[in-house]
DNA sequence: GCAATAGTGTCTATTAGACAATATGGG
DNA sequence: CCCATATTGTCTAATAGACACTATTGC
């Protein structure tokens, strides 16, 4: 039948943030074929249930990782014999952002084992083409916060401008100036302000904000 | 067949240049379904001749259009249940800029009828989707053009600055100021002067240049 | 000379980048 | 007070946009 037809998957890049660094979630394959090596999580679409690529990437999603995503954004399509050793086959790339407070769903996923890799820098074995496919969701992603949008998925409800600031230099891989950044956003339609709110600490307390409801990290 | 496997298809929004209009290229259809309807030129996956769905498009081009293309990218990929009445279908949108030396190819093709439609302003009945495919693949290409890139492939193998100008204008539907143009693309390596060719005419002639042999659009 | 377009220069407003200065909490 | 971080301000270089000016051809 592959040989008609080909396999139509859909696999996510899931991105977080933890302890300040980028993160994306990878699986360890219970299935043939590449049992034991990580992979992005990923599945077959089903044309019965699935209305749409996307609809695939949510079920995925919500079924084998248990979570419910706020963006989701397709990165691209790739194709060919050689990617999968079932055959000739098809995986559309989404790029999905993960709020902190569903982490721990994930983690304490009993189903398999599951790991928060480092998307620059991972060393363990992966899984038909998808360090390539970690590069064009890193890629796309960062393209989106080098365009001003700002990645406000990634951050719990409320949150202060320089934790902002450090979860776009955790997606770009450098520092940013705090007097540009903050120049940068101050018009920003999507952050607001939360009146009589601050993060306190050991120092000058910090103003709170949250996301606007009418945020949309692909605008 | 179609419950489990979807219909895998490519389309194609072949653009060029006429008389100064940014257009692109529809065909009437001679199949079911939509007999009649105009639509981008596409065609099914096999998977026994095609490399990736990029080779599909190649092919598509090469034998129902007759063209060679220097430029193809891949845009989106639409799915879903009602975007074809033949069922459950997937179709991966490539962006193609056909260069003016083989604009007569297509206008000799006999074995449709074909119609260079303006991309923003189509009068025609479209099958499936496609005016929705045609404005992906416009905002595609005027991103492109945004973020500096020249759409050299629009252009025949010589052509002055004020020509790329005229592409670019075309494709973004604005005027553009000369100074500010020519300060962008000055130190643009893409560009090769041609010494001692000029474009005359009723008026001070104008340095030809030439597409420098590393030029790739999607850079 | 005149029309038309090529090619260059100039001025201003805006912005990024680097960095300094000030503000305000906890201890 | 001191420390750490928040928040704001300042200076400079680079750039875009608008527009003017000069150059060179055919007629």
């Amino acid at each position: 039948m592959l040989d008609l037809f080909p396999l139509v998957t859909t696999d996510i890049a899931l991105f977080t943030l933890m302890e300040g660094q980028l993160r994306v979630l990878l699986v360890e394959r219970a299935n043939t074929p590449c049992v034991g090596a990580w992979a992005l999580p990923g599945g077959v679409l089903r044309p019965d249930e699935d209305d749409s690529l996307e609809a695939t990437a949510f079920r995925v999603l919500a079924t084998k990782i248990m979570v419910q995503v706020p963006y989701l954004e397709q990165v691209i399509t790739v194709s060919g014999a050689a990617r999968d050793p079932r055959g000739w086959s098809i995986s559309t790339l989404f790029c999905a952002l993960l709020p902190p407070e569903e982490v721990p769903a994930v983690a304490g996923l009993k189903t398999s084992r599951i790991c928060w890799a480092n998307p620059i820098d991972h060393q363990l074995p992966l899984a038909f083409d998808h360090a390539v496919l970690i590069n064009y969701a890193l890629t796309s992603l960062r393209d989106k916060v080098r365009r001003k949008t700002l990645p406000l998925h990634l951050m719990p409800t409320t949150f202060t401008l320089t934790e902002v600031q450090q979860a776009c230099e955790a997606i770009l891989g450098r520092k940013l100036d705090k007097g540009t950044f903050r120049r940068q956003i101050r018009d920003n339609t999507s952050l607001v302000e939360l009146p009589g709110e601050w993060r306190t600490g050991p120092q000058r307390p910090a103003q709170l904000y949250t996301r606007s409801g009418s945020f949309r990290f692909d605008a």
